[in-house]
DNA sequence: AGGGTATATAGGATTTGTCCTATATATGAC
DNA sequence: GTCATATATAGGACAAATCCTATATACCCT
């Protein structure tokens, strides 16, 4: 259950409520680990029912009380228990190696037009992420330390690192098709 | 839906049981799309429901009955429909970057320690996927193309690609964090 | 005047995936 | 002799995630 952890991990930097929680998750680890309002909402409510977070009310009239969580000892304990853990790795899904993985039923101009659509979809995520860095680095200012920027940081590295590898590949695999006759061998 | 689909892919090469359906899917698209046998099972028994697939018995008493399906013409055009069409990619998932998100809690030695473990995981899938590529090759040489084991093996370079990229990255964490003072810029 | 966005929470419904169990027998390993 | 594995299907229970809707008001844009 990483969400909770993530929820619990961003409560360290102090209290805050769902509707926070969720702009900070969209503008740090939802290239990552993407978290539905609903899902964030439900998620505290349950931590409090664990005892790992408490929350005060806060009213606004006319608007809905503003529910600000805190994390409790025992909420703080168990983040970092997790924290200091080792985890499994989470299993791949990579629905669009299905298609590519059937694509011999397709024609070769039917499977270059969809990689170069793939290969435009990546490029956007880059671009994408490449306008996240300033964001961040932002938050990373007002909320974390020098120390947390780095790490948040390198998160970011890896989003890059991985679309630009697949980005590449995409590439590669557009050049073969074009070039027939090749061995295809990996490795 | 990728795994209706991934099944309906699979009896484009012929008739198959739930249960060679799943130790197919095991030795071919497991890195990438993972399948639960109960889910497998399910899944046969919803396309049969939509027409897509149709099954005859085979008594083999006193084992059950093996279930045989085979592609209608529904399912095999909904098939090629979705193969042709171009899909959204999905959401990443990397629940161990949330780990490193909120790394800065934990001290040095905490981290190069979950690093390298993470490294170590990583080589080991790396020497799984290297294992796999004979394991398909057999494969495609049994129920597909040649052509079909252009793609499969296409998918496995990916597989190779984005996990010796994942290494690397890590590799260049913990290089950092051994020699400190270091900008940790991305980009 | 009407439509979109921001503020704030919350629940129903559905989908997707995992885990575990049940059934019934044969074979090979230790 | 017992224990795991292979053969074959199937369902209950649960967890995780998404989608949509409801509530209430204010502000800005056209």
């Amino acid at each position: 259950m990483s969400l909770d952890h993530a929820v619990l991990g961003f409560l360290t930097y102090g209290p805050s409520t769902g509707y926070d929680l969720k702009k900070l998750f969209d503008s740090t680890v939802r290239h990552f680990w993407p978290a539905d309002q609903s899902q964030i909402y439900r998620t505290l409510a349950r931590l409090g029912a664990q005892g790992f977070v408490a929350h005060e009310l806060i009213d606004q009239d006319p608007l809905p009380d503003r529910k600000v969580y805190s994390l409790t000892e025992d909420g703080r304990a168990e983040f970092l228990r997790w924290l200091a853990a080792p985890h499994a790795p989470d299993p791949v899904r990579e629905g669009s190696l299905i298609q590519v993985f059937f694509a011999g039923h397709l024609s070769d101009e039917e499977i270059l037009r969809l990689a170069k659509l793939q290969a435009k979809g990546l490029r956007q995520r880059i671009r994408t992420l490449e306008g996240l860095c300033p964001l961040l680095e932002e938050h990373a200012s007002q909320i974390g330390t020098r120390r947390d920027a780095f790490f948040w940081g390198v998160t970011l590295e890896h989003g890059l690192l991985m679309n630009r590898a697949a980005l590449r590949w995409i590439e590669n695999v557009i050049k073969r098709l074009k070039t027939p006759g090749q061995t295809p061998v990996a490795s």
